[in-house]
DNA sequence: CTGAAAGCGCTAACAG
DNA sequence: CTGTTAGCGCTTTCAG
């Protein structure tokens, strides 16, 4: 293991002069910077960033806390802010919460925390309570629908929004009675469940639909596999639907699927809707009509919010809703002319 | 930002009993040790990790490098490692290459790697010679398929021998035709592409059927979209096939929807095999024919690894390969008995 | 069982 | 432009 100590002594200079050249100052002369790195190249030098980090407090690092990996949703975020701060020069790790309140709350301890520049956290099982209670140092942004303190950076999507605009949209196509998949009518706090139920019932209840506690198919992990063994259930169970409007896209996979278990067709026996637009989604046969939330407006938004957090500690809380839009795909049929729209 | 030593003054000891407390060491009385607990408590105080990192070395972190976040093959990964690392007390964060050679260089610096306990490497983009020249002092251990020096820890799939399956299993349905979605007959080292390829050959070859360069569709990026695009045009441009495998899962939900724009129906018109059983593939419509690589015994086997490195710095290396079996889902037609089946 | 001293490798602050 | 001094917060080592 070099130090920058031997390099020092190697090239004839003090640590400082290397730590200086090392990090781009411009208090070194030319040959005097040529030299150290001549020194640093042959020796093979690495700097220790923890004992940078130590010292200097700063780390250069961003994290992402998820609650899951292996959700399509949480992969492409991750992606997309990993690009993004490419060539700010900083990097992300992400770590995975688990969805589990536990082990969100240990990926949240402060020890954990400090180990950042700065923080952008989707998290799900956390509560206002336990978010009241944690005073990190770090900037965070808050990535998500749950209810927080207003202390909080926050960005999130226009779930209300969008949800209504899936659901008029099953609805402009001829669809009359239309389920959520995975809607929830009421919590503890909103959350993306419970917004994005709420769009659905907004969209049906102006149309003069139902939008009965029936036509609700709750989920509990918003997985694939879930979501199909719910909706084929749901169907076999004698719910009748012409419509379906899934929270997420991930689920709406799960939902294509459960319908052809049950022997329906999408999209002539039933439309479907999602909410992401995820990379897959376009891909899928028959490609699936969803709601995009705007991906690099979103990060691009988190990002300017951490940022500002990392420039002024006393930056006063942003709370950025995204920009949906509609994105019709094969699972909804050609506008129906023949029945009414509403509105 | 408390301070080891202002706990150790609240409590009237010394920094050293508390660090004995924090640590679980037993060298602490009862009654000591409960009341550093209760002036931890009271302070909000917590480890400062970097502190401790510098001091001692270790990190309580497994990293893992992925190339993309974004391909689905890297979120299941990294979902499942992270879980399996949770009981041991380890935490895993994961970072994304980015898949170009100089974000992988410089993920793999020696600097960013000293941050971890043991690195878990998914690379692409290096060669043997990148990987020869890397010295790292931190316990590694490669996952996948290009060529590494010997020194390197290892776990990899059993590449060849699963696409020889799948193919195989195309032939026994009454392909005759097959072509392979994103494979590569030559290239300086093996490689994924390559390794699957050659599978693919060797059934063909076995069976006395084609196996020309004009069946191989080569890819770049194994994206969903890419792999489309070249489907369709490949079919559109005059290929006949009655059978394809994709060397991924990802480029086989690709090949699905290229097929579909090609006007050719799964399984009827070409049946369609992948490799990697993503949680996804069970759920499209119709199911994937895949190949299983056995996923929780190669995130065992890989832990198992690094675990051995970290015990015992001078662990002599590896090489594990995984047992494969096939998944026989909806994209291959029930077998064939009219056409003998070969071997 | 508890404590004092030393120092991990780096950088901030200042002196020359 | 370059060097010296001090110390980030913890753990190792060794002494009581």
């Amino acid at each position: 293991m070099v130090t920058m100590s031997e390099v020092a002594r190697a090239a004839g200079v003090s640590v400082m002069t290397v730590s200086n050249v090392l990090n781009g100052r411009s208090n070194v002369g030319a040959d005097t910077r040529l030299r150290v790195l001549e020194v640093v190249e042959e020796l093979g030098y690495e700097i220790n960033l923890t004992a940078r980090r130590l010292r200097s407090g700063r780390t250069g690092t961003i994290g992402l806390i998820v609650p899951q990996f292996d959700l399509h949703y949480y992969g492409e975020l991750a992606s997309r802010i990993s690009e993004a701060l490419a060539p700010e020069g900083m990097h992300l790790v992400v770590e995975q919460s688990g969805a589990s309140r536990e082990r969100e709350l240990s990926a949240l301890s402060l020890a954990r925390l400090q180990q950042y520049d700065g923080v952008l956290l989707s998290a799900v099982g956390l509560d206002m309570a336990d978010l009241e209670r944690i005073h990190p140092d770090v900037p965070i942004v808050l990535l998500g629908e749950q209810a927080v303190p207003d202390r909080y950076h926050r960005v999130r999507m226009g779930n209300v929004v969008g949800s209504r605009l899936a659901t008029e949209h099953l609805i402009r196509c001829g669809a009359h009675r239309i389920a959520v998949l995975g809607g929830k009518l009421s919590a503890p706090h909103p959350e993306m469940a419970t917004c994005r139920a709420q769009g659905w019932s907004q969209a049906l209840e102006q149309a003069g639909l139902p939008h009965d506690p029936g036509l609700v198919i709750p989920l509990t992990t918003y997985s694939i596999a879930e979501a199909r063994a719910a909706v084929a259930t749901a169907i076999d169970g004698g719910l009748e639907v012409d419509g379906m409007f899934a929270v997420t896209d991930e689920v709406a996979i799960g939902a294509l699927a459960g319908l052809h278990d049950a022997g329906l067709r999408v999209p002539d026996d039933v439309q479907l809707a999602g909410f992401d637009n995820l990379g897959i989604s376009e891909h899928l046969v028959p490609g699936l009509t969803t709601i995009d939330p705007g991906h690099p407006v979103m990060v691009a938004e988190a990002l300017r919010l951490l940022r500002r957090q990392l420039e002024d500690r006393e930056a006063g809380p942003e709370h950025v809703v995204g920009d949906v839009s509609l994105i019709v795909r094969g699972t909804t049929r050609a506008r129906d002319t023949s029945s009414p729209a509403p509105g």
